[in-house]
RNA sequence: GCCGCUGUGGCUUAGCGGUAUAGCGGCUGAUUCGUAAUCAGCAGGUCGGGGGUUCAAGUCCCCCCAGCGGCUCCA
């Protein structure tokens, strides 16, 4: 809801011409004098909760009235402070909710003028500072929320099937044990600014555009190289797991009723625009478009379970300005996202427990160890507590489980395994989830055999989590090793030569095209620097390997190599080793993992800066 | 969104009532170098934006924007 509050010495109406959408029996003509006129949009999120919106802007308008000594209050519905209006029933029942409390406060000359008219209006402003004041409200979740009063049960489970107490790891020093620690709200330290930040911009990976809303990042080339990468790894997963790649539109039509029902389960937390005639909103996941390409399709059980997968590029959610962080908390973020149609619960089960296996998998190869937390209902809970046991022993980890005492949202079961960022703090990354209500929503159908109707479960997957959020984790674990570095199959370049003298720089460039050409990311550092510059300059850009070209190679055909994950803090390690054998020991680290040639110029003295 | 802190050239920063420091980076020149910074010169700032106080404002006050911490929240 929009609320434009004029402090008034005059307001004046007149009722004109209806429109088709006009109240009945109302005062066609009214004024009242040093009051607080409020000009009033009701919108589309309001009808979430009418009462906590009329709620919200009855207390701010006490708050206003009082402020300003005034008790004349006009209620002045005024469709233009919104691009998003709600439907003209639920205004008129929020305006008359608004002018009921108001009267029922005591206290108060409150008159409305009425809605769906077209009228003629007076209004002489104060001019003084508070005199005009706007206010934009959004219904509470809270306010719903409370209602409900949901009960959390935490305990963990061992992979030997143990039931403990939470609070037997509290005081751990483990990454298990921060995850508890969070989830159980005890509170940690205050951090200071996150790792991450600093490096995001430092290595020109990626950077904040303050031209754009909060939340939506710009990506430099080595940056950008490191998303494509990790792109190109879900990919191969998804393919292997037989995952079916898909692309569906970034926003949707908030007339559906299957799109604004699913859409207000999330409240606020959506950029929503208008286009032409229509109300739209921009998807949170890639739950929209493969749910209408399910809907859309003839399904056979015998097809089943299928799985579509899309790198949705982007998510984007309206998060609170003061969530936004970094890579950790976005609005706009770049989610790989499965779906998969199952045929019953016990399918849902199955593929549930393979896909976690890729989650887990996933903190391997890419290097971010991962703590798990598993979250259910009750319910779900007393009729699978075996299968949620089996899950936790081929996790072979102890896991966080939290017992619902009703379903909040969509899912009865789910798992979130999570990285830990270097203050302690959860990073939510890889997610399987069972939603037992899209399928209904979305009219997602097969027939059994007898000719029954099913809506079955469908599992959302995010195999990684957002690739933001993937980075980030890399990053931060960056700051508790000695030589930080990338895993060398993700690294912008991964050998850098560097030529002693101008003299030397051709027969570089002939050793770089030939890695290159054998799938390497090689560059020459040809610029116009001592030796040691360069070869600092390569330690900064955490290169996996250096090669320094000058006479001696050009002789002997030999690297002297540099190492950097053999390194030690001021302790280069250097090795000996042929063209071949360097080929042959990057191919080691990054065998099983995609590949891309570099992103920036082969040779560094055109390579432009971004920061 | 709320409370708090911060905001000086591309980056890191000095100055905290008298219109601005330095290093890195950039450019130019010299240097052609063997594993973590070669030397010199030059250019680059309406001190986040707007308003106010003052003879005078990065410096004090107000509003806004952004970043960070905390709260709330996180499908």
């Amino acid at each position: 809801m929009r609320l434009l509050l004029i402090h008034s010495d005059h307001i004046e109406y007149e009722t004109r011409k209806k429109t088709k959408v006009a109240e009945e029996n109302v005062v066609p003509k009214d004024a009242l004098d040093e009051a607080l006129t409020v000009f009033c949009a009701v919108e589309s999120v309001d009808e979430e909760n009418i009462e906590d919106a009329v709620r919200q802007a009855v207390d701010e308008i006490v708050a206003t009235a009082g402020q300003l000594g005034t008790t004349n209050i006009m209620i002045y519905p005024y469709a233009h402070l919104s691009a998003d209006l709600a439907s003209p029933e639920a205004a008129v029942s929020a305006l008359r909710g608004i002018e009921d409390a108001l009267a029922r406060k005591g206290g108060f000359v409150v008159k409305r003028a009425p809605f769906g008219w077209y009228k003629a209006f007076s209004i002489s402003c104060k001019g003084h500072p508070l005199s005009e004041l706007s206010r934009t409200i959004v219904p509470g979740e809270g306010a719903a929320a409370e209602k409900k009063e949901i009960e959390h049960e935490f305990f963990v489970l061992t992979p030997e099937g143990e039931r403990k107490n939470v609070d037997d790891y509290l005081k751990e020093d483990t990454r298990f044990a921060s995850l508890i620690r969070k989830e159980l709200g005890h509170p940690g330290q205050e951090g200071g600014e996150p790792v991450h930040v600093d490096l995001m911009r430092g290595k020109e990976l990626v950077d904040y555009e303050p031209r754009s809303d909060v939340g939506n990042l710009r990506w430099m080339p080595r940056g950008k190289l490191i998303r494509d990468l990790l792109s190109d790894y879900i990919l191969a997963r998804v393919l292997d797991y037989g995952g079916m790649p898909v692309e569906t539109p970034v926003m949707y039509d908030l007339g559906d009723r299957a799109i604004s029902e699913h859409a207000a389960k999330f409240g606020e937390r959506q950029y929503r625009f208008r286009s032409g005639n229509r109300d739209m909103m921009l998807r949170f996941a890639a739950c929209f478009g493969m749910f209408c390409t399910m809907h859309d399709m003839h399904i056979s059980p015998n097809t089943l379970p299928m799985k579509l997968y899309e790198l949705s590029t982007y998510s984007f959610r309206h998060e609170q300005k003061g969530e936004v962080i970094g890579l950790k908390r976005l609005r706009a973020f770049t989610m790989p996202d499965m779906h998969t149609l199952c045929r019953d619960v016990d399918d849902a089960l199955a593929s549930f427990e393979e896909q976690l296996a890729i989650g887990w998998q996933s903190g391997v190869d890419l290097e971010t160890p991962l703590v798990g937390a598993f979250r259910c209902t009750r319910d779900f809970f007393d009729q699978y507590e075996l299968w949620v046991k089996e899950i936790v022993a081929k996790s072979g980890v102890p896991m966080l489980i939290e017992l619902l005492s009703e379903r909040s949202h969509y899912w009865i079961a789910k798992v979130d395994l999570a990285a830990i960022d270097a203050q302690g703090r959860p990073i939510e990354n890889p997610t399987v989830q069972i939603d037992v209500e899209s399928a209904d929503r979305f009219d997602i159908k097969y027939y059994t055999p007898e000719g029954a109707e099913v809506h079955p479960p469908i599992l959302h997957c995010s195999p990684t989590g957002s690739l933001e959020r993937v980075i980030c984790a890399m990053l931060e674990n960056t700051a508790t090793e000695e030589v930080p570095s990338f895993p060398t199959w993700l690294a912008p370049t991964q050998v850098r030569l560097v030529p002693v003298a101008g003299r030397h720089v051709c027969f570089a460039e002939e050793i770089g095209t030939r890695l290159n050409a054998a799938g390497l990311r090689a560059d020459v550092d040809d610029r116009d620097e001592s030796v040691n510059k360069k070869v600092r300059e390569a330690g900064m850009d955490w290169v996996p390997y250096v090669a320094v070209i000058g006479d001696q190679e050009a002789e002997t055909g030999r690297l002297t190599v540099t190492v950097r994950r053999l390194s030690e803090n001021k302790k280069p390690y250097k090795e000996s080793m042929s063209e071949d054998e360097l080929i042959q020991a990057v191919k080691m680290e990054t065998t099983g993992k995609p590949f891309r040639p570099l992103y920036t110029p082969r040779l560094l003295s055109k390579k432009p800066r971004f920061i």
